[in-house]
DNA sequence: AAGAGTTTGGGAACCCTTTCACAAAATCGA
DNA sequence: TCGATTTTGTGAAAGGGTTCCCAAACTCTT
């Protein structure tokens, strides 16, 4: 059997958090920050100073202490380690609402993402533009991405479709999957597939907020 | 300073979970499975079984031993453990593209979350509908909540306008809040909120990208 | 030059989550 | 009825992640 490593570096929460940094660091410098503490960016991405701190430590100790980061230079180190030097080409399957809604989304250029191609299986919907892409078949998925168009792919097609889709984006050689369809998806282990279920995110609120109700809201500890 | 415990129950990592087991159940009723064990809800719902049987102890003892699950008995106590026994009313602030795909999402219904409605700032979009919903004003917000008509509430504007509008949810009542905008909300501690930020999740894919690409696919490790 | 004030980096403790492993409880076949 | 087989439920171990805390390193003021 075998063991899929993930060998030296960083530990996955921080590699979580790093996009946050950078957005953060962005925003900063855009307003003529030229250096921030921990503090500050703790704020800025909206977690604690501890971890940002131990975050940043694992990239190497790029900070100056009794002064902070230097905003421009650490957005930049951050950017090459998550591989941010050029933008990423992702392709988009299923047109339908949501993929629409990616499709003309104007906030990926600052993030390091463009939108290389939208597909859909739809022969009504290909043909048509949405947000400044043609729809293609998704016949042309393999094309796309064997020609080394795209190495990112979301999956916004109904749940039914999405394994088959799956499948093909696997078969034509991607190894990064976003999935937006409410379902389980059956990839091999080298593939590396992130979920987004806004129905499940909404009941998970739903719990605290259903025990919220039902407890009469019980002492705050500490004085 | 006060401190918001998480009393009593079930792990936050489990909670997070149960809409996944939910959603795999009721699949697997639909499909006239009546009986189901640890390992093949592990497989339906994307984890493993020793997770799954940790995580259903913490609702009780359901399984019978040498047997497995009732998948609809089993469904219905996950239901009422979430607080799904009525739908979830939902509002959604923002009729852009993503909140317009949002509203005319037909999976909501089936998952226990119901869009009672969409507000938008832009006299524009006021009026106009999407997937159903009649689009209102923005100032009609703290109507909606006072009156009862919605718990939970979904962030789909634009990055700088979210702030302002979570203050608004803050002020009208809500306590739960799903954003979409890609910036780090300031909400009270008794406000529960979530993030989903598509960027952050593709530059997280982007980054084991970059790895792979990097390193020359070290040695697997055990025969 | 020296002391006061800031802020990083990282060791150590703590906490949460996952995985392991197996006794207990059920079914089934003979 | 009894032994073989299946599968749950749960202690215990292992593994990560977060938080705490403080020495070290820097700036600033006097």
């Amino acid at each position: 059997m075998t063991i899929l490593r993930s060998p030296a570096g960083i530990p996955d929460a921080t590699v979580a958090r790093l996009p946050l940094y950078l957005r953060a660091l962005d925003e900063l410098a855009e307003r003529g920050t030229d250096v921030c503490s921990s503090e500050h960016l703790a704020t800025a991405a909206g977690v604690n100073s501890a971890i940002v701190r131990k975050d940043l430590s694992h990239l190497g100790s790029y900070g100056t202490r009794g002064v902070g980061y230097d905003v421009r230079f650490l957005a930049g180190h951050i950017a090459t380690v998550v591989g941010q030097t050029q933008p990423w080409p992702v392709v988009i399957v299923g047109a339908g609402h949501l993929g629409s809604a990616l499709a003309a989304y104007q906030g990926f250029g600052a993030r390091g993402v463009k939108v290389a191609a939208v597909v859909d299986a739809d022969p009504d919907l290909v043909g048509t533009v949405v947000g400044g892409h043609e729809v293609r078949s998704i016949d042309t998925l393999s094309d796309v991405i064997e020609h080394g168009e795209v190495s990112l792919a979301i999956i916004a097609t109904p749940p039914a479709a999405a394994q088959s889709v799956a499948d093909a984006l696997v078969a034509a050689g991607i190894t990064s999957i976003l999935n937006f369809a409410p379902t389980a998806l059956q990839v091999p282990d080298a593939v590396d597939l992130r979920q987004v279920d806004v129905a499940a995110e909404l009941q998970i609120l739903g719990y605290h907020a259903h025990r919220r109700q039902a407890e009469p809201a019980e002492e705050a500890v500490l004085s």
